[in-house]
DNA sequence: GTCCTGGGTGGTACGGAGTACCGTACTAGG
DNA sequence: CCTAGTACGGTACTCCGTACCACCCAGGAC
């Protein structure tokens, strides 16, 4: 029997526990005896008892990490959308033990914590590859806090579309994601630090905008 | 002897030996001991080993959301600028306990998942008001996410800023946290939503940005 | 066949966190 | 002096996580 089977038993019997009795009424002898193997390989398989609720962490960190790296500046943009898709496919693959782990994490305290670290890993991936696109151009205050924030808010847009799914109040998760991530970039996106010449002031008039804009674009043509 | 003192005597106890011996190698035995108390006491004071290093979050969280309820959608960007100095004010108030705590948090896994869950609370609680002031205008999808992701931003903002002073990079955090938080709420603010109207597109010009203004700005006049 | 080696496993023992419970000292007020 | 309330210390318990050891079993060397 290879070690991936007994990490599968106790990963679907730590969910069956779980979502049976709760998180902290269940032992983590009680997880070894349902899947039939000792306690000691639990702690083989999974560092805590919260882990084992969370067991694709590793890979898909990797998985997004090897996206966002083969990305150049240019590409940056389909980058984070396609790494977030990662994410996300990965929660829709096996949508039951996504809402599973979602009914847990939002009422066990313990499980929120290590969910919050998971995210954090997420944001600094996506920091440090936003970081090194942004980088040629400068090395400003201004541009680690904007990678900072970008990265945050690809995180934060994927998160948002991901918990519409799973409370049923979204149909087609992967369109919202796209949408999300475009509403990000492009108002944080990182077009608006590569050039520098652009300065931005905000104008009211009650003329039209179909009417302005071109003559806009003939006063900045020459 | 009032009970705010032993609170004061065990963090004060707890720090010492934290970063004496490290945070795993001191047991809550050791600081009760350190402080001269039994360790029930402790746990009368904090209800577990790592809520010793943010001794004063609740209070904070409160301040916060105080200075948060009593803004308006118009004050909206001043509360958040504010509500956000609360918060570095308290950490500059005695730089050594936060330096203490930034040494510790950076080290110690268990330390990092609690203070993730910390600013997840501030996050939340960013969200909650600005979810409020966006609210009257129209309940779309892009409005939830939107007030997701500038709460992000400002606790990312305040971080970064934070972070910059304890590494001794910043002279003068307030001012710089006034300039992150204006950066931030530039580009996600809720002008954005709130006028509806508003369009941007980016333009490129040879010409200088003092010529063009008041020709645009007459543009737009009648 | 016997011996040896190494990986996966289960069992036992231990330290330490967190909880429940009880007894005690000190104080305030009648 | 008595009583009620409060803060404190001590003990015992569960459970997580780690260290250590003994076991089984496959496979190769001779």
């Amino acid at each position: 029997m290879p070690a991936s089977s007994t990490r599968a038993r106790l990963v679907a019997a730590a969910f069956r526990l779980f979502t049976a009795r709760g998180f902290e009424a269940t032992t983590v002898d009680d997880i070894a005896a349902e899947a039939g193997v000792g306690r000691t390989t639990f702690f083989r398989s999974f560092p805590s008892k919260e882990a084992v609720v969370f067991p694709d962490h590793a890979p898909i960190l990797g998985a997004v990490d090897a996206r966002l790296a083969s990305a150049s500046r240019d590409s940056a943009d389909l980058a984070l959308l396609e790494a977030s898709r990662i994410v996300l496919d990965n929660y829709l693959a096996d949508g039951d033990v996504a809402r599973a782990r979602y009914a847990l994490t939002t009422s066990v305290p313990a499980l929120r914590a290590t969910e919050s670290a998971n995210q954090r890993a997420y944001q600094q991936l996506f920091r440090d590859h936003i970081r090194r696109w942004i980088t040629p151009v400068d090395g400003e205050l201004a541009d680690d806090l904007l990678a900072e924030v970008l990265a945050n808010a690809v995180v934060t847009a994927h998160n948002h579309v991901l918990r519409r799914w799973l409370r049923g109040t979204s149909d087609d998760p992967r369109r919202d994601l796209a949408d999300a991530i475009g509403a990000v970039t492009s108002r944080i996106g990182l077009d608006a630090a590569a050039h520098e010449d652009t300065q931005v002031v905000v104008l009211r008039s009650r003329r039209s905008f179909d009417d302005v804009l071109p003559e806009v674009r003939r006063l900045l043509a020459d």
